[in-house]
DNA sequence: ACGCTTATTGAGACATGGTATCAATAAGAA
DNA sequence: TTCTTATTGATACCATGTCTCAATAAGCGT
């Protein structure tokens, strides 16, 4: 499975030029999110984090994927049963494909995507500000071990 | 905002190959979906069930739900902040645009959306067997009335 | 139509995911 | 170091969704 990484510079800066310091709960945080090759909900995060760092508290996680999120640093993968789950945003590349055998994340190129969205645009009259588009099915990896 | 209307008599047949009979309370639900140009939550079809019978149960209402959309007659929208909320399935079309400012949902056409997936699954190795594009913005009604 | 059998229903208890509160703590500035 | 402010963690809380089980309604043979 092919996988993208993460500038955590980039992640840092964000977080600096959001008007806040970053803490050393952050840093786990970030970390734990910037690395993980598997969506990650708020919940995984806490009990991985909670490995190199026992006393983190539940609210500071959630608290740290809400900034997070906003910051679009991560983005929600809406998947079957729910979308509590989020990946690192990746901002050139636009379509999120995953793996409903073994779960992870993989992004694809989209230039055409951007396209197929301005000729929606057209024919339907709506004026389109964002759009998701996410794949399913089984990764080139998992096709092998079937 | 247009909006594409579903076949009744294709929901109770299906129902019924399904194995089970309609009965009144889900004939009430089955209307409730097929007729709202708004997403619903379980939780919306509920109050709205109640109108007209006010003794239904909240678990029916969910157990319907999860019926309805594992015989895909409806599908699950992924918003913003959340994806419990359901819009009729259209086979034929697969984009689905969410309004921002009036919440009401449009289907739009998508050969094209085909022939990207194909390219995708070629480039990338995986196998793809679902997708899920969303668009969001102000659709053609609200732009007017800003 | 009647009773019998089985599936569906409704009420509420329960589980889970996520939020709000607030005293304790850590970070940054003087 | 001391003061000030923002962040943190523990816990209470709320919302959403699930499970249980007695009551009910549907379908069926008579």
């Amino acid at each position: 499975m092919p996988s993208k990484t993460i500038n955590l510079e980039d992640w840092r800066a964000a977080l600096d030029a959001s008007g806040f310091s970053v803490t050393t709960v952050q840093e786990t945080l970030i970390d734990i999110f910037a690395h993980s090759e598997y969506p990650l909900s708020a919940e995984q995060a806490w009990e991985i984090a909670r490995q190199s760092r026992p006393k983190t508290g539940r609210a500071t996680v959630y608290r740290m994927v809400e900034k997070l999120e906003k910051l679009g640093l991560i983005r929600r993968v809406h998947g079957y049963q729910g979308c509590s789950h989020f990946v690192p945003t990746l901002p050139e590349l636009m379509m999120l494909f995953i793996c409903l055998d073994c779960g992870r994340a993989d992004y694809l190129d989209s230039e055409p995507l951007n396209d197929l969205i301005q000729q929606s645009e057209h024919i339907s009259g709506h004026h389109i500000t964002d759009s998701r588009l996410q794949l399913f099915g089984a990764c080139a990896d998992c096709q092998q071990n079937a």
